[in-house]
DNA sequence: CGACAGCCGATTGTCGACAGTCGTCTAGCT
DNA sequence: AGCTAGACGACTGTCGACAATCGGCTGTCG
C-alpha cells in the first residue's frame, strides 16, 4: 500500500476525502480485488488518525466495494458480470425512472444547460478518448438529475450502486462500452428531456442504461 | 430520548448492537420521524463510548432511516409511500428474483424445513395476532433463501432496503396487510420452491412481493 | 429600532491510547 | 514425529479528551 495521491486535507470533512481517495483507488484497480487494508496503514498514509479511515471504510463497504472481517481486516472486492447485469442494472432502472420522473418538472433552464455541457463534454472526451473524463462526465449528468429529483433515499443509493457498476467497467470490462455512442445517447436522452414528454422520458432512460451498461457489444 | 431498552452489553461488538437497538426504536415508530439523535445522549443510555454509536448512526444513515447534518446531529426520516411502491418494492423484486434464482439449487433438505417452520410461525402468529412475530418469520424466511444464495451484495442490498420497508409498514401504514394472506402465499411459495421449477420461483417470488407489499388493498 | 460582529453552548469531528480478538508460531509433552 | 497449551504479533474495537463547527444569543453601534 503505496501512493494513493494526495496528503494532508487542510481541516475538512477527512472522512469523506479518505473515501474518496480509496473509491477512486478501488473503481481504478489500483487496488485490486483482495487486496488487504489496514487501517492504521491508509491512516499513515494519508496523515489522518484512524477514526476517519474507519468510517470511509465502512462507507466503502456499504457499497460494495469491501468486505470487512471483525478484528480481522478489511479486503476489496471483485464484482461478477452477473450481479452488474441482474442485479446493479436493474436497481439503477428503478432509481433512475423514479428519479427521472420526479425531477423533470423540477429542471431548471440553467440544469438544461449544465446537462448540456457535461454532454459536449462526453463528446470531446469520446472524441479524445479520454475514457476517464467520459466516465466523470455521464456520471455527473446523472446525478445532477437525481439530486434535482430531490429525492433523498435516490440519490443515496444511487451512490451506493454506482461506484460498484463503474468499478466493473473500469477493472473488469475495459473498452465495453463505445464511447462515441454513450456520448451520443446522452444527446439523445437530453433532448427528450426537453421534449418534456415524461413518458417517453422514462422509456428513454430505461433504453439509454441498457444499451449503456447492459449485456455484451463489442468494443469499438 | 429515554428508556430504549436494554443497557450494558457484555463486551462483544457493540456497534452492533447499538445498531440494532436504534433500528428497533426507528422502524417500531417509538423513535418518530423528525425525532432528534445525539450521540452522546445515545452512548450515555445505552453504556458505550461514542464511536459505536457513530458507526451504528451511519449505518442507520445508509439505510436510510435517518439524515445527519455535519456538526448538527442526526435526525430520523420518514418514508414515503410513493417511495416503497416505485422504488424499495421493484428494487427488493430485483433483488429476490436473483437470489432466489441462486439460491435454489442450493437449498437443503434443512433449510427447506427451516422455511417451512417459518411459514407455519406466520400461520400461528397471523391467527393469534401478533404483527410483530409474523413480520420477523417473514424477514428470517426471505433472509435465509438470501443467504443461501451466497451473493455477498444481493445480501447486503436487502439488509439495506428492508428495514425502511419494515418501518413504513410498522409506522405508517400498519395493519395494511392480511396476516392470513401473508402466510398462505409464503406457503404457496414454499411449494413451489420445493417443485425446483425455477420460472415458476421467480414468477410466484415477484407475485409474492407485489401483492405482499404493493399497492394499497383494504385492511382485513 | 434594526443590522451586525462576536461570543457561547451544543454537538459532531478527530485524535492518541489502550483493550480485545484472532491466527500463528513455538515449546513442551508424549 | 505429532499434538496441544500458551505466548506473540498484528490488527481492529472502544474509550475519553480535545478541536472544530454551527446556530442562536447578545451587546454594540448607527
Amino acid at each position: 500500500m503505496s501512493g494513493l495521491g494526495l496528503r494532508r486535507v487542510p481541516s475538512q470533512s477527512r472522512r469523506e476525502h479518505v473515501a474518496e481517495i480509496l473509491r477512486e483507488a478501488i473503481t481504478s484497480g489500483q487496488l485490486a480485488p483482495g487486496a488487504r487494508l489496514i487501517e492504521l496503514d491508509i491512516a499513515a498514509e494519508l496523515g489522518t488518525s484512524r477514526a476517519p479511515v474507519r468510517e470511509a471504510l465502512r462507507q466503502l463497504e456499504q457499497e460494495g466495494l469491501i468486505v470487512s472481517y471483525p478484528y480481522r481486516g478489511s479486503e476489496v472486492l471483485g464484482v461478477s458480470q452477473d450481479e452488474v447485469e441482474q442485479v446493479l442494472v436493474p436497481i439503477r432502472i428503478t432509481i433512475e425512472r423514479f428519479a427521472f420522473a420526479k425531477a423533470l418538472p423540477r429542471l431548471t433552464e440553467d440544469d438544461l444547460r449544465t446537462l448540456q455541457a457535461l454532454a459536449d463534454e462526453m463528446e470531446r472526451a469520446a472524441i479524445e478518448g479520454s475514457a476517464e473524463r467520459l466516465a466523470d462526465a455521464d456520471i455527473r449528468f446523472h446525478e445532477l438529475v437525481i439530486v434535482r429529483s430531490e429525492q433523498r433515499h435516490c440519490l443515496q443509493m444511487w451512490r451506493t450502486i454506482q461506484p460498484r457498476v463503474r468499478a466493473y467497467f473500469r477493472r473488469d470490462a475495459p473498452g465495453h462500452q463505445d464511447p462515441a455512442a454513450v456520448a451520443k445517447q446522452h444527446h439523445q436522452l437530453l433532448d427528450v428531456i426537453r421534449s418534456g414528454d415524461e413518458a417517453a422520458v422514462l422509456q428513454s432512460v430505461e433504453r439509454h442504461i441498457h444499451t449503456h451498461l447492459g449485456p455484451g457489444r463489442e468494443p469499438a
